[in-house]
DNA sequence: TCCTGACTTTTTTAACAAAACTATCAATTT
DNA sequence: AAATTGATAGTTTTGTTAAAAAAGTCAGGA
């Protein structure tokens, strides 16, 4: 049978469906409360009764979109031929995270250096993740012989991931457009999956 | 003999100190025309018969403050024990460029986007610079049969400089800080040499 | 040629009202 | 009781305008 908590539920889904979609195409300061509910033909005023703020909004939805990134990762965690086709699976699938998601991501932009904790958890647990999958990638190598034994994995790959994120900085800064396109994304991409493959030879004995 | 020519060069050289101190003091946009010529003794008009315009007065800084950067790069080319050497001379002296001068380069975090033309030639050639004598200790270590020989040496030192430069990004905004204290300017050299490490055992045989 | 004081123009700042938006709540419907 | 809303209070953003500050010009003097 369906219960009070499960329509609340059903409800709150469709909020977060809604929130996502103003949030996605406009932007968080782009979009209003007023229009969230407006989509979802109810008042502004029901928003308020299903989540507490506009702010806790955007972190439930955050919360789902994460949870969906983090899905992808691990499914497919132990699942890696060696450690390049790991980087490159890291490499795509935060890739195409950051791009499907690009103007939903100007909450951080905005907010810049006082995000709320409950993002930061979120931010934290998705490199985290991140970091796992790699690391246990790095000692399956390990194991295999293929590399040589690493004193701190953790710290390796969090080098790694900095210095991807530095290709793509780089290379946005470098050109001037804030929206990269086709062609230019592609260059990013060439570049880090070089810098993994040189990184990986580093790893070698 | 002393031409007029010279008595002008001398007389902007001392507008430049003067204005070179106010910029590394205060930021572009909190030192005013009348202020670096109150410091000189001198009316403001004077300043504008010697240079066109604010904005060009901070280019000609730029260029010396990035003349006496290249120097100390030219001065040690082709002067390296082995190609970690070259990397961790860049790594060091790149990093004191920036730290003495941040509060100087505000200029550059306040025009974002659309930095002057002089602007970008002046940090086109310095990168060049740099890529330069490390394309340089790149082929010099081939040579000497430490490293594979590279196809192309340039894509290889922008892709390292592009990684270097993520290491310092990523430690910043983690920490919240925007001026990194002490032993965090530690953490980001020591990560950065280590990837250096890496990146050089990358390109070995 | 070098220099200045006085002047004009442009940009930044401050104050404040209007508008837009977030958030609340008593009242109403299901 | 749970779900919903219109009306409204409180806050932030935006627009307006006047004053202040700074950039930039110029006629004329040493």
């Amino acid at each position: 049978m369906i219960t009070a908590n499960d329509h609340q539920d059903v409800k709150k889904e469709k909020i977060l469906e809604a929130a996502h979609h103003r949030f996605l195409h406009f932007g968080y300061s782009k979009t209003t409360m007023n229009e969230i509910a407006g989509d979802l033909s109810m008042s502004k005023a029901l928003l308020y009764y299903y989540f507490p703020d506009k702010s806790q909004l955007y972190v439930a939805v955050m919360r789902k979109v994460a949870d969906g990134y983090l899905k992808s990762l691990t499914d497919r965690i132990n699942t890696f031929a060696d450690l390049k086709e790991a980087f490159i699976f890291q490499i795509d699938t935060q890739h195409e995270f950051i791009v499907t998601n690009y103007n939903f991501f100007d909450f951080f932009r905005l907010n810049e250096q006082n995000l709320p904790d409950a993002i930061w958890e979120i931010v934290t647990q998705v490199h985290e993740s991140e970091t796992h999958m790699l690391v246990s990638a790095i000692k399956t190598e390990v194991d295999r012989g293929k590399i040589k034994p690493v004193a701190n994995p953790t710290e390796i790959v969090e080098l790694l991931l900095d210095a991807l994120h530095g290709v793509r900085v780089k290379s946005v800064s470098h050109k001037k457009t804030m929206f990269p396109n086709k062609e230019h994304l592609e260059e990013i991409r060439s570049k880090r999956l070089l810098l993994a493959d040189i990184f990986i030879k580093g790893l070698m004995y």
